[in-house]
DNA sequence: TTTTTCTCCTACCGAGTGGTAGGTGCCACT
DNA sequence: AGTGGCACCTACCACTCGGTAGGAGAAAAA
């Protein structure tokens, strides 16, 4: 199992698209990160833009194999949405770079998800409206909008994510990471104020 | 009181910069948008980056005199801070235009912010987090982390705002429109269920 | 009337873009 | 030994980018 050129270019792409956006990166930068000339990408990818997509569909496996594992032996409704938070919470380099990946994409193509099925983040918010849901019937969780509370939870943990390279400049180290904590701590207690009917966890 | 031919330049360059962001905008586009030359808006703006400047610094005074004008005449920090939110949810065009403009700035740009002083954003999370000192203060309001909170918020709303136009096509009309509502009306029962002491508003 | 100032223009530059055409060297297989 | 294909290259194309130099035309000021 090695990691071919190709997938290294994925990789490297995703950086940079991450960073910099889908204009900001050239397919030439990506390139001369691997010490390989533009030709030698173009070779593995036809376009910038099938390069993109390839970048693109890679990372939304990346956010729903990492759902299922915090599912993964987790029963009750209100252990999955508390797995699936602090899943997101515990924003290593990858997540961080997915993230911004996709809030990207989301403000530069929303003409991409034209159709339901096409948008890649479909399938996530199916998943835990889903367990919402259950929850809702099972008699644990309030009843609350599913899709309009599981919005404003995820878009607030994206939207933090994402600020995180900007707070990491402005805070000092420490300020840094008791900004992180109170986040999370807060998130997990507007959820179990809200959502929960018998906050006990 | 005309509109100068600067002033219709910095509204274009705003409306492009927000589409496109910084890398996906040109000044010659922004140009022949009001049937100029490139050199006609360089003659205003030495370059492009000062052009981007002055569109912040619009934009980010739009923003305060918008949350000041919500806040005249309120005293109570109930009434402030739904004042805040709904001018916040009330997202007319120029709204959507500048927090995908902040959103973008915030993912281009973690090094503009290297001082919060010059973090455009810092005044307005700081006229917040005063009102909800206050309101715990006076009794108002639960012992949540101020800042930790307002972030949540306003990240939350920041978000939905800017994936409205995706939303717009992925839904059609109605439920677009009942999608809107539903996220207004889950983000007042989320800030009366957590942080209001008496919810009786 | 002359001069200055403001606004916007044509012409041009060097650098960089995504992408094409046509190779070269190497390795596996026949 | 020959052959085909893979991985990657140099050279080049048409085009766009941000930015400079310098001037035209009109209005305002002297």
């Amino acid at each position: 199992m090695t990691t071919t050129t190709r997938d290294k270019l994925v990789q490297e792409a995703e950086i940079l698209f991450a960073d910099k956006g889908f204009y900001g990166t050239s397919i030439s930068g990506v390139a001369t990160q691997l010490d390989l000339t533009k030709q030698g990408l173009l070779h593995y990818f036809p376009s910038k833009e099938k390069l993109y997509g390839v970048v693109l569909e890679d990372a939304a496996t990346y956010l729903i194999s990492r759902i299922d594992r915090a599912l993964e032996e987790k029963l009750n409704p209100q252990e999955q949405l508390l797995a699936v938070l602090e899943s997101f919470a515990e924003s290593d380099e990858r997540m961080v770079r997915v993230s911004r990946l996709f809030v990207r994409e989301l403000l530069d193509n929303p003409e991409r998800a034209n159709s339901s099925k096409h948008w890649v983040l479909a399938p996530l918010l199916g998943k835990i409206e889903d367990i919402i849901k259950r929850g809702q019937k099972e008699g644990y969780f309030k009843p609350v909008h599913p899709i309009a509370f599981i919005y404003h939870i995820l878009g607030a943990q994206q939207y933090f994510i994402v600020s995180l390279p900007t707070l990491q400049r402005i805070h000092s180290k420490r300020q840094y990471k008791s900004h992180i904590d109170n986040h999370f701590s807060e998130t997990i207690r507007i959820i179990k104020c809200t959502l929960l009917i018998n906050p006990d966890d």
